[in-house]
DNA sequence: TTATATTGCGTAACGCTGTTACGGAAAGCG
DNA sequence: CGCTTTCCGTAACAGCGTTACGCAATATAA
């Protein structure tokens, strides 16, 4: 029956895990709680002792699962750069066409923006530091959101529908255009209606389009 | 000689006007010191008692002269269009060929990301949302700096070089293009160095030209 | 079962922050 | 000289991120 196991030993194995799971339990209801409180206060006025609150804990308890209040709002950028990420990809996968799927991204981009303000503003605008921050390594959904788009951009030019170049610098361009008209919306507010954004998405597309693609 | 004005009432009037001169003084001391600080420290570590410090002053002096932290620091935002907007009129001055003037704004308006990073920050990411916040209409700075771009575009699109269209949106995906860049070359950092950014911004340009310019 | 070791968490505190109520000193003014 | 206005500092409040410390509960071993 026990093959070489005890019941103790096999108890304290039992304890042991459930412990760890615990652990990462409150760690994911303190990132979640975080996460609801970011977007109902926004960058500032998100405090630590508002978070333990949430979660029926002291705010002290916090620091023994992340280090201090930027560890975790890394962490949620993260968190936002996995949700973005995937977007992306799905937009990506939404065709073969390498125009369309290019197109498809820059929507998506937007898309992601609009629907997630308060995110974008701390992922792109606020803790812009973030994305370019070596933390431990442990930044693979920055890189990752990059990539998808680097690489279709790859598949575009040897596909010899995008232009020659550095597939880099292309992709930053790219990525700039869909930025700035983002951020410009997410900002603008009323001031910058919807039509607008739709307008400017347009003309963008078709400068891209016209000024990028090969012909 | 005192055409009906006694002597105690010319003291009266220099007297108000030297108090008046004071007040003036005093304002643009804490603005001053407020902008070297913030060069200093950066948006988050700058507080009204490190202000005050540097002047002199109470930290509840301030208060006397702005209505509150926010207050000032649109005042410095409004500084920094005010000095971006004369970069921009003088890149826009620099030539009458309306596609050079393009091409200059759009360098200027990197050059002064580039130059002044971290106001840069404040202006179009950190606080974005002063530039579409009426302030009691004294948002005349972040305005005219807009304005610049979209008189050049006109002019262009009246030239027949820029293509036809509302130039608003048109001046929306200039701006995008350059902003998109700017920050990225700025929050990017070492990862972004400076030939990545020289690169982006010829390939931008470009993609400009082929792309929104008539031909 | 009892004793020891480890883990998990809260309390209190430090030095900050923005902001306000209040009082006192100085200057203007008749 | 006396009154009024202007100007500014002191003290305080509530809140912030963060840390040192200690207690209680649990796990482990005898």
């Amino acid at each position: 029956m026990s093959q070489s196991t005890t019941q103790a030993e096999r108890l304290r194995e039992v304890s042991r895990r459930r412990r760890e799971q615990e652990k990462e339990d409150l760690r994911r209801r303190i990132l979640d709680a975080t996460g609801s409180l970011f977007l109902e206060q926004g960058y500032e006025g998100l405090s630590m002792r508002q978070i333990a609150e949430r979660i029926g804990y002291s705010a002290t308890t916090i620091y023994r699962y992340y280090n201090d209040k930027d560890d975790l709002l890394f962490a949620i950028v993260q968190d936002g750069f996995m949700r973005f990420g995937k977007e992306l990809v799905k937009a990506a996968q939404s065709s073969d066409d390498p125009r369309e799927r290019l197109a498809a991204l820059g929507q998506a981009y937007i898309n992601f923006g609009l629907k997630n303000p308060i995110y974008y503003q701390l992922m792109f605008m606020q803790r812009f530091d973030f994305l370019f921050e070596s933390r431990a390594e442990k930044q693979a959904p920055m890189i990752d959101s990059f990539a998808v788009l680097q690489q279709a951009v790859e598949q575009g030019m040897q596909a010899g529908v995008l232009r020659q170049g550095d597939p880099e610098t292309t992709s930053i361009v790219i990525w700039s255009v869909v930025h700035g008209i983002t951020s410009l919306a997410i900002a603008g507010g009323k001031r910058f209606n919807k039509n607008q954004v739709r307008e400017s998405t347009k003309l963008a597309m078709r400068m891209i389009g016209e000024g990028l693609m090969a012909r």
